[in-house]
DNA sequence: AGTTCTTGGTGACATTGTCACCAACCTGGG
DNA sequence: CCCAGGTTGGTGACAATGTCACCAAGAACT
């Protein structure tokens, strides 16, 4: 069995399941990739199966009637896109898409056997009820953000949190105003006052950040 | 057998359930009531039950650390409280809390025999999988609503779902205010509009619809 | 009548969103 | 090489919304 084949054992929460259950989902899942940038779900594009993230990341985002975009959330390696899947199976005329935002590797499991599973084991239910939780919850902290933070604080936030440990952000003002649902020019705006304070540097394409804890103490403050 | 000890049949999406699951939910169950104004569940105050509510309403909503407060959604007579008690037992520190915004009659159901149901019928894991389903789609649109729908339309939108048929709406701008996640200012200045365009009067703790096709327009215009 | 709380009004100002427009840069084709 | 068109970012004016401080009228209670 090559490593990809192993990959419950990846998921924090499946490790545990019971060893019969862990068979069934080893032997009817089915490896897939998909490069970079592909929407993988989406208006008109409802997938047969739900999909448990091995590696790499997915952007779940909304289009406005109105023509605004927002990020809703990502998908990291170690989650799995059953809450999506299934609201997308539920409501196909939603407005949501999740996209490949890097070569991606999953195990894709057919809905049937996801049933089966929910049925057959205490420990995955617990599985897929902590995932819906998790969701909700924070999408609730997201209503509040939207609602209630102030667009500095929430910039300082995304750009720590885009870093993920390098120094230099590889993006536009366009796609941070998309992340943070506002317009590009507020997004300029705010960016250049951080750079007027020295806590970044900006190049086209590109953001770095050279104070990091001047950042944190700014988005920590109110949050 | 009383009325209120028939209640799955009331619920659209339980009555299709198999006879023998039906009388599982009906005898492991437990008809309470609660009046007006108690906070059913919150932070420190997660219930061991699962309700699923058969009259009155639950307002569910968010208290920021800014102080700031957000309606997040209702349960109406005829859904169910999963969601929410599943969030809670997850985590508890999150901040929504959920309160009887009239008196309610509910049917509690113990955790063991939610995931005993769960387990045994795919109706009723349809049933809960929907559930879920529809309160993160809405959310995606609160989301959408909250970060892009001007105010005007919002307040529209939220006067005519509160009027519920009835002219005359009772409440104050404090509480409107709450309902969009804006200032009571705020509020306050819009309302004086439409009362200038005749679409409404105002009197204290109360706001009468004059024109509910204007507010309509308003708020389907750019919905 | 007097006190206190609730409800709503107001003006000044800060923040954020919208619009129109422009300049610099990049890319691909002739 | 040069040019055309798309991308990226900057700018100013203005509109919409949020914040703050304060006030006044009504309601509730003694």
């Amino acid at each position: 069995m090559t490593d990809a084949q192993k990959w419950v054992e990846r998921f924090p929460g499946l490790s545990r399941l019971e060893p019969t259950i862990k068979q069934v989902l080893l032997s009817r899942s089915a490896i897939i990739e998909v490069p970079k940038g592909v929407t993988i779900f989406g208006p008109g594009n409802s997938p047969e199966n739900m999909l448990f993230l091995l590696d790499g990341t997915v952007r779940v985002q909304q289009v406005s009637d109105t023509g605004h975009e927002i990020v809703l959330y990502r998908i990291q390696a170690g989650e799995s896109c059953v809450l999506t899947t299934a609201c997308l199976l539920a409501f196909e005329n939603y407005s949501a898409e999740g996209i490949s935002e890097t070569a991606i590797q999953a195990a894709a499991i057919p809905r049937e056997v996801f049933d089966q599973l929910v049925s057959q084991s205490k420990s995955f239910r617990d599985f897929v009820f902590a995932a819906f939780s998790k969701r909700i919850t924070d999408l609730f902290l997201m209503i509040d953000e939207v609602a209630f933070q102030r667009l500095d604080v929430r910039l300082a936030d995304k750009l720590l949190s885009l870093s993920d440990g390098q120094d230099t952000i590889i993006t536009t003002h366009q796609k941070l105003s998309v992340e943070l649902g506002t317009a590009r020019e507020v997004i300029s705006r705010q960016l250049q006052e951080f750079q007027r304070r020295g806590w970044i540097e900006q190049a086209r394409g590109s953001v770095s950040l050279l104070d990091r804890a001047r950042l944190e103490k700014l988005a920590d403050h109110n949050s």
